[in-house]
DNA sequence: CACTATTGATCCATCAATGGATCATTGATG
DNA sequence: CATCAATGATCCATTGATGGATCAATAGTG
């Protein structure tokens, strides 16, 4: 039987990624674009935009944003320059925040 | 010298990336967690972590969304809840276009 | 109602991402 | 200031994702 997929998903995860897909091809649907059209722009098969627009994983990160920029869909309801002002932001942010994290003597792994 | 990446992206999908990335950093930090200790919750390797902190288009989505949200980071600033409302109504969305689009006769085929 | 584009679903070869290891460097802490 | 954990950066083998093709089913459109 199908191998159960090598890596497991937080059910968080896997609703974002559904609702991700399915901005996608709401977005792409409105503007009257075809699969095929939104993967060419987005220089991607068409088979690899259905499995984005499924909500799969396993796609790539790089490809499955820039489908959703084509389409109007916004990771954090931002457009450019507010993007780039919150790297800064970040950036700034992470400044102030120690380069190495010391896990704490006492503290015994934490893990699971 | 070193092939130019196969694939392009547009600005705001890099853009969106480091944002992405450096927040997964910072939140990584501000729960004093090590690198390490992250990709072991995350079921990833820390090289593979090191790149999607750093903003690499070509990590796997579902990888990168697990990280982000183990450390805090929302997708679409919204909680478990709000995303499964918002799926919904995506698809009752979705229900109301057309199952597949019709390429106009007339417009010729506007790619590039 | 017929015609045909669009979509959904596979299959496979190829290419690229991942894991794991290693080494040098940095930096937190006593 | 010395020590050692944490990080950054490579390298390589293995695994898995992608592209491209094909076929069937669906659903716009005249």
């Amino acid at each position: 039987m199908a191998k159960v997929s090598t890596r497991t998903y937080s059910r968080y995860t896997l609703e974002a990624l559904q609702l991700l897909g399915s901005l996608i091809r709401a977005g792409r649907k409105e503007r009257g674009m075809t699969a095929q059209a939104l993967a060419e722009r987005a220089g991607i098969s068409r088979g690899l935009l259905q499995r984005i627009e499924k909500g799969d994983p396993g796609c790539e990160l790089g490809a499955t944003l820039e489908a959703a920029s084509i389409v109007g869909v916004r990771l954090f309801d931002a457009d450019l320059d507010t993007l780039s002002h919150q790297v800064r932001e970040t950036r700034e942010r992470l400044a102030l925040l120690p380069a190495a994290i010391r896990r704490k003597p006492g503290s015994v792994n934490d893990d699971f």
